[in-house]
DNA sequence: TACCTGTTTCCTGATT
DNA sequence: CAATCAGGAAACAGGT
């Protein structure tokens, strides 16, 4: 099977407009990884350790029938939950992740993940074979080996990973919170876990950040968003199918941020709820965060690139050159009436704004890098990777089939438009 | 009901 | 000269 799916990919016009991979690519990439004991996702803050990342590996190792290796592949640190979410979303594993290995490396693996990306019925392929493997005994609901034995002996029941928070129990609440104290390294003495036992699942569901940083001035927040990235993650990666994953339900239309990421700056920022420009300056953790909460932008002079600036700050809004229409006198421009315009859903308030929708694509390893992914991150620029396929989203989220990537660029230039004139009203 | 916001739609003109 | 981009104008729909 292993060289059937190998000859069967290599066919695949559309997997490698990077690199060719072959056989000596994949067993050096492996080679690597599996050389390099307990190294962690460096760059996508996801604070996973890199075991989490090793069902990815544990799939290529399948494919490309490498045998002894196989046999020497750490199996015990895949459980079930990790090989749906591998079969449902094989970038869930490899969104946006720098493994600290040179780059030469990354760039196999990136490709490696393009040809999963680009080829799903490749997961359907191997389901048979990798779930055997992972239903063994030994494999069954074990989480990444720990260092910390003793605390692994505390939690006492992994079933919190197959529920919705929503029905955590306070026993849940109490296993998820030694869990992710392991998962972090924390030293369990410093955290007020006594703080959390009279909680279930819908109590933190209604919490904010403040309240956890109440509860845990330490590590509240650090909690909080690693409860944000599990809600979001266990439910997506579980229940909805890759290409046709919608994150923006009309009742949690705010994405979970990455751990470490500001996340209550995000759901609280309207542009238009503050009058000057102090409204679009950023709070603290913001520019700690992500390159903009202003959602203001800006479309960068590179045709056909589709790169847009997300910008930090009204201070760097770039302002237009005045543009000169010429008046063509031959009667009003712009849209005529529409009959019909009743048939047209428009956006409810749970559907999110723009820009919050650009940013969370960016945020997501579903869509950054498949769809869109930055460019220059520290400047705030963007690129559609593809700009269809994002304008589909997008009229999905809006509810409205006719969405183009032509009148989402319009909304995003207007949206640039309209922060521009605040700041000149306030100059 | 009027107004505001944030698009959405259609268009023209500029640029590549 | 065609394709693409930028932006004007106004319609549209939900919220206040």
């Amino acid at each position: 099977m292993a060289s059937k799916s190998l000859r069967s990919m290599g066919d695949r016009e559309s997997l490698n407009n990077k690199a060719k991979l072959t056989d000596e690519d994949i067993v050096m990439v492996i080679d690597q990884v599996l050389n390099i004991p307990h190294i962690h996702c460096l760059s996508c803050a996801c604070g996973h350790p890199f075991m989490y990342h090793l069902p990815f590996l544990y799939m290529i190792l399948k494919l490309y029938k490498s045998d002894e290796r196989l046999q020497n592949f750490p199996s015990k640190m895949i459980n079930q939950q990790d090989t749906e979410n591998l079969m449902y979303s094989p970038q869930y594993f490899m969104g946006d992740h720098n493994f600290g290995l040179d780059d030469t490396i990354t760039e196999r693996m990136y490709s490696i993940h393009d040809m999963f990306q680009s080829s799903p019925g490749l997961c359907e392929d191997l389901e048979p074979s990798f779930n055997h493997t992972l239903n063994a005994p030994s494999a069954d609901n074990q989480l990444t080996p720990l260092d910390d034995l003793d605390l692994r002996d505390i939690i006492s029941d992994m079933s919190f990973k197959y529920k919705n928070v929503y029905d955590w129990n306070p026993s849940d609440v109490i296993n998820w919170l030694y869990w992710w104290i392991a998962e972090n390294k924390v030293e369990a003495i410093d955290v007020n876990v006594p703080g959390f036992t009279s909680l279930c699942g819908r109590d933190l569901e209604k919490m904010d950040n403040y309240d956890f940083i109440r509860l845990d001035p330490q590590y509240g927040q650090r909690i909080y968003e690693a409860l944000q990235y599990f809600m979001f993650y266990h439910h997506s990666a579980r229940n909805e199918n890759v290409m046709s994953v919608r994150p923006f339900h009309q009742d949690q239309h705010q994405l979970a941020p990455w751990p470490g990421q500001g996340s209550e700056s995000w759901q609280h920022i309207r542009c238009h709820d503050i009058p000057g420009p102090s409204s679009y300056s950023c709070t603290d953790s913001d520019r700690e965060s992500t390159s903009s909460a202003t959602s203001c932008f800006s479309t960068v002079n590179e045709k056909q690139v589709n790169s847009v600036h997300f910008i930090p700050s009204i201070t760097s809004v770039q302002k237009p050159i005045p543009m000169v229409m010429k008046k063509t006198g031959t009667g009003r421009r712009g849209r005529p009436p529409k009959k019909d315009a009743k048939s047209r859903n428009r956006q409810g308030k749970g559907h999110g704004k723009l820009w919050e929708f650009i940013r969370d694509l960016l945020l997501n390893p579903l869509y950054n890098p498949t769809y869109i992914r930055w460019e220059r991150r520290e400047e705030g620029i963007f690129k559609f990777v593809q700009s269809d396929k994002v304008a589909k989203l997008w009229g999905e989220r809006k509810q409205n089939t006719s969405m183009t990537y032509e009148k989402l660029s319009r909304a995003m230039r207007y949206g640039l438009l309209r922060v521009v004139r605040v700041a000149k009203l306030w100059q």
